[in-house]
DNA sequence: GACGTGTTAGGACGTCTGTCCTATAAATAT
DNA sequence: ATATTTATAGGACAGACGTCCTAACACGTC
């Protein structure tokens, strides 16, 4: 086989795994045997484990960055952009209630380790952090834009952690639905204060 | 010396390892270490690293009750009481930034290793939701106190997280005044509400 | 002072980990 | 067809881990 393409599939299963099982708890020999490779043949791809947490992170953040761009096209405004990053709640209800937050959890073992990738890992919050600011900006609120950003991507956060606590998908629903409301009051408020001006 | 006091020790250096490193991380020799025995004394004291594990929940249990039953004794009104429930983000905020929510990061950790204690540290938040749950119901909202508990644990959940990914002490302090304005619109729509009844 | 119980230190054991080497197999180029 | 590069398998290696055994120490009691 190609080595891009054994790579990529060691890269894939260790995503996978990563975020299912933890990046300490997960050895190289589960990596290789999801992959359907010999342990030994890593050395050839990837010279140490902190390599191929590297290669995840930068996987990540590469499908991060074209899923922000994608909603970018889906979404007419800012507030049906922001909506989408809402949305991603829902739609990986089932994952996020079994292992969390793949974002959150990482960063939140990494950090325990102090691990060096732990910046590489923070790019990933940094990511939707700058793009959900300039969805704020784009809907008119520039002087605080970045504040509520922070505010929904925390409120993401402990929704994901919460339903993952008392396995309650349930309650991912509701909490969207207050987010959805609280981002059509800013929405209103806007709209509304446009008209004034 | 006492085999109480050393168990305590024991619990105690764990306690705070695992808060700081996270449990797997936190070895045998570590615990020993701060301490102040040998390894091998380990087993006079606890059959296992799991049972080490269980005995630091129960500890978190513990502290964590009484420190309800404080603040029940401290907080005249139920607002004041789950103000003073919001407020440890604020008193907490050095560790939290360095470490995370020992509620939730430990919880994070034994989801991801699918660690049987995995329910006893689900206790912990347990214990707050019900502690809120009836602050809510006493503040006269009988109908979602539960939903509102949740809402709360989730929204500092998320700060703690955020506040450590971005080490932004700041961040908490703005939530913090986020929370307590939502929790003072609560109080005053139920006063109004009581008004009219 | 001897005894027995409670407590400790030190180390052995097997297992697993990440790392790394080497010989072989596959694929490509000449 | 042969030579050269690319990719793989298998296993050796040292170190760390949790577990567990055993000998020795401390201490209150007879």
């Amino acid at each position: 086989m190609s080595a891009k393409l054994t790579k990529e599939h060691i890269v894939d299963a260790a995503d996978q795994l990563f975020y299912e099982q933890g990046f300490e708890h997960t050895s190289f020999s589960q990596i290789a045997n999801a992959v359907g490779i010999s342990r030994g043949n890593f050395y050839y791809h990837f010279k140490s484990k902190d390599e191929i947490l590297d290669a995840v992170i930068n996987l990540r953040l590469a499908r991060t960055g074209s899923m922000l761009e994608g909603w970018e096209i889906e979404g007419a405004t800012p507030a049906d952009r922001i909506r989408c990053f809402i949305n991603i709640l829902v739609m990986n209800r089932a994952k996020i209630k079994r292992f969390g937050c793949p974002v959150g959890t990482l960063f939140a073992e990494l950090a325990k380790l102090d691990h060096p990738s732990k910046g590489n890992a923070n790019e990933l919050f940094t990511l939707f952090r700058k793009w959900l600011r300039w969805q704020f900006e784009q809907l008119g609120r520039r002087n605080d834009a970045d504040a509520l950003a922070m505010h929904l991507l925390a409120a993401s956060q402990g929704v994901a952690t919460l339903a993952s606590a008392f396995q309650d998908e349930n309650f991912i629903r509701s909490e969207v639905g207050r987010l959805t409301d609280w981002l059509a009051s800013i929405e209103g408020e806007n709209n509304a204060q446009q008209e004034v001006v």
